[in-house]
DNA sequence: GCTAGGCAGGAACCCCTCCTCCCCT
């Protein structure tokens, strides 16, 4: 099985009114957590980026005047992301894939549907109801620390994220073989 | 000084609708 496990930056909350502004993503095969295939991109927006944006990612409207376009970037995603793999996001359902798809909507991209996993549920499966499930809650349940990555930068995020799915996987279904969780549905750009 | 939108999941209830909270930037 193999996991393509992602996060965005944004200009916001909301999918219809906010950019992506950065896309970073790794890609293993479950059970070789080791092997890692790296991804990331600035992403070019409209607007510009909000003050509280900046101060919460480090990234600056001028940082992005040079990077690639909403479509190139969301193409080289879903390039990188290939035929058949499952995307991972922690609270991905309800924030990175709608992102993906109004955004796709938005430039007049087509899309193909995509198999998904929240990393939310693995931790709703493994912990319940108890102490919350953003990703500080579940880093610290599982001992993991930042080791100098910037937390809201997309690229030390997603290796924050890979290493927590990886150990909740781990004690979900220590073969590796199947997901521990169903998988949920998405769309990401149409390869043509 | 500036910071918003919507989903999933639960409650109450009888299978839909409503509601609240989480979680992301």
């Amino acid at each position: 099985m193999t996991l393509t496990i992602f996060d965005l930056e944004t200009t916001g909350l909301s999918p219809y009114t906010n950019e992506i502004i950065q896309i970073a993503a790794v890609k293993v095969k479950a059970g070789c957590w080791d092997q890692v295939e790296a991804f990331e991109t600035f992403v070019r927006p409209q607007q510009r980026v909000p003050g509280f944006i900046t101060h919460l990612t480090g990234i600056t409207h001028s940082d992005l005047q040079t990077a690639p376009s909403p479509t190139e970037a969301l193409m080289t995603f879903s390039r990188f992301a290939g035929e058949g793999s499952t995307l991972i996001a922690h609270n991905g359902l309800r924030f990175d894939m709608p992102f993906i798809r109004e955004s796709c909507l938005r430039h007049g991209l087509p899309v193909r549907p995509t198999a998904v996993i929240d990393s939310t549920a693995l931790s709703r499966k493994l912990w319940g109801g108890r102490g919350g499930h953003g990703l500080d809650a579940v880093m610290a349940r599982l001992g993991l620390s930042a080791k100098g990555e910037r937390r809201h930068d997309a690229r030390g995020d997603v290796k924050m994220l890979l290493e927590s799915v990886h150990l909740m996987w781990r004690q979900l279904s220590p073969d590796f073989a199947s997901s521990p969780v169903p998988l949920a549905s998405g769309v990401i750009p149409d390869l043509v």
